[in-house]
DNA sequence: CAGCGCCCCTGCCCGC
DNA sequence: TGCGGGCAGGGGCGCT
């Protein structure tokens, strides 16, 4: 479910509700997640105040001065303000309780999310310690993309998808940039042209600074925090639409898979 | 190191 | 209508 722009919106989503605020309760009924819930993060975070909600990636970071929540939301998992109580309902595997009475409650059907706790700086732990750039920083420019696609042979869709290059392009908004910028997603990374770098990085920042101005993609069941649907589905130009017309020429879309992802360009207009 | 497959898990859709 | 197979938006890990 989540890309980037849907862990924005849950981030922009939850911060007017939990920023500030002092957790008094902590339920997690099931812990089994992509890693298991640590025993020591209800001790460690009830009682004290969430200073601030950032982001790295598709990581939501919840600081407490003390040390770091790290969740995320994994492929299938959200997270819901709730103002009044609402009995739990299936895979809603933890609550925590604000001093305000509010609750925080992450649902995840297929538990590829994650909740971790960490008491050193958040940004040295391993799994962010060795993240490429933001999309969005300015430190991802053309200038960087040439540089590290020279004499890859690796297709370009992957390692746009290659956390360790840039953080937050995943499989939708990889597919839609590589049509936005007219390449193949298999063109080995290394023949891109200095001109190519140039549209690619403009069209990964202008789609996903659209989509999170948009509230996310809505896939399915995505709702942002505060509960509302996401809107950008339908002007999905090539994603899931292998077989039908490109809505820029009319070719059919081809679909194919790389590192075991849907793929799908034009002909036409992707070289 | 680069690059690829596998796998974690449930839900849903499709074909039979 | 029921059931088995395939696939799904992520990403760490282990292998070559």
């Amino acid at each position: 479910m989540p890309e980037l722009p849907e862990v924005e919106t849950t981030r922009r989503g939850i911060t007017p509700h939990v920023q500030g605020r002092t957790v008094t309760e902590v339920v997690v009924r099931e812990s089994r997640l992509r890693w298991p819930v640590p025993e020591q993060l209800a001790p460690a975070v009830i009682g004290r105040q969430v200073v601030t909600i950032g982001r790295r990636g598709k990581y939501l970071l919840l600081e407490f001065g003390t040390g770091t929540a790290i969740w995320h939301l994994g492929m299938s998992g959200s997270l819901r303000v709730l103002t009044e109580a609402a009995p739990p309902g299936k895979h809603d595997h933890i609550d925590w309780t604000l001093d305000s009475g509010v609750v925080l409650r992450f649902n995840d059907p297929r538990r590829f999310g994650a909740l971790l706790w960490t008491e050193a700086p958040v940004l040295e732990h391993a799994l962010l310690a060795h993240l490429g750039p933001e999309p969005l920083d300015e430190l991802f420019d053309a200038d960087y993309l040439w540089a590290r696609t020279r004499r890859r042979a690796q297709a370009i869709k992957t390692l746009i998808m290659d956390a360790r290059i840039v953080v937050g392009v995943g499989n939708i908004y990889a597919n839609e940039a590589l049509f936005n910028s007219g390449i193949r997603p298999a063109r080995p990374a290394g023949k891109l042209t200095r001109a190519e770098c140039v549209r690619l990085v403009a069209a990964i920042k202008a789609i996903l600074a659209y989509a999170i101005e948009r509230g996310g993609t809505t896939l399915r069941d995505f709702v942002g925090g505060d509960g509302k649907p996401g809107y950008f589905q339908q002007e999905l130009q090539v994603y899931d639409r292998g077989g039908a017309n490109c809505r820029s020429c009319a070719g059919l879309l081809m679909e194919t898979r790389l590192g075991n992802r849907q793929t799908v360009y034009c002909r036409q207009c992707q070289r």
